[in-house]
DNA sequence: TTATTGAATAATAATTTTTATCGTTTACAC
DNA sequence: GTGTAAACGATAAAAATTATTATTCAATAA
């Protein structure tokens, strides 16, 4: 189940932020929260504890997290709703950096998909595969930089 | 390429919605788009054609046109950002209906994907893959209204 | 320790994205 | 053609996120 976890000080200086207070409540509310919850219902735990927490500030803190490496988050689509142009059956490449979203052939992708019933009883329509990496423009970007 | 569309009105009619001038430019436009547009992008552009359409129609046919299958959203996530609270290696099934998601081991998914190269020099770094489908309880619903 | 300094925070305003309301207009079955 | 339910445009409101800024705090070196 819930894996034992490092110091919160040590996580921190391991991906080189400070460790706040404010951090540090944050952190430990969102181990003990399940599912994929909002900013807005880790907003409301954390008041629990710290009552004058500013709801900037939790924004703020899950994307350093994020960032950081110290949380993912469900789904790097989630500004506004996109509509879909390209007919042919294909997946998402998407970039980390840039958030760049580029379309990939089924086929070219090569992984082997097909309806069937999942566990708990969910019956699947289709697959829908994200492969979130680093798209060309970036890397040259990254390596021009070194 | 672009495949052969039916009439718009022929549409609408197998789709159960009314065929009305701003629908058909609305679509019209968004078949002539590349990529994945936001609401905002296709306003732009239908503007030009229909300047005195409202941000809000572009919105409510958007959502009528996923809704009766016309069009396909990018991702069952845009809403906003949440956060991955399960540390273990795993997927996520999206109710289409209802848009709960479940987490499901990558394991018992049974998908075989791993790190490479994808065409266009795209350096992947993990996959993310949504199941879309119908979730046990929406089922039951669904088999208890009929 | 304590002083210093740059970063983090809280409060707030502003922006962006989306939805709701409502009076007017339109599509379409009759 | 007419009636009616649906759709539209205008607008306000709600929801989600980001920006700004004065104040407070964490890190570090003395």
């Amino acid at each position: 189940m819930s894996t034992t976890h490092k110091p919160f000080r040590e996580l921190c200086a391991e991906h080189g932020i400070a460790a706040t207070h404010q951090r540090q409540i944050l952190y430990e509310v969102m181990q003990g929260m399940e599912g994929h919850p909002s900013p807005e219902e880790v907003y409301a735990r954390v008041r629990e504890q710290i009552p004058s927490i500013s709801l900037a500030t939790v924004y703020k803190n899950i994307h350093l997290f994020v960032e950081s490496g110290i949380l993912r988050e469900v789904s790097l689509h989630h500004g506004s709703i996109r509509v879909e142009m390209n007919d042919e059956a294909h997946h998402h490449m998407v970039c980390s950096r840039c958030k760049a979203i580029l379309d990939i052939d089924e086929a070219a992708l090569g992984i082997a998909t097909g309806p069937r019933v999942l566990p708990g009883g969910f019956l699947v329509e289709r697959f829908a595969i994200d492969v979130i990496g680093i798209c060309a423009r970036c890397q040259q970007e990254a390596a021009a930089r070194n």
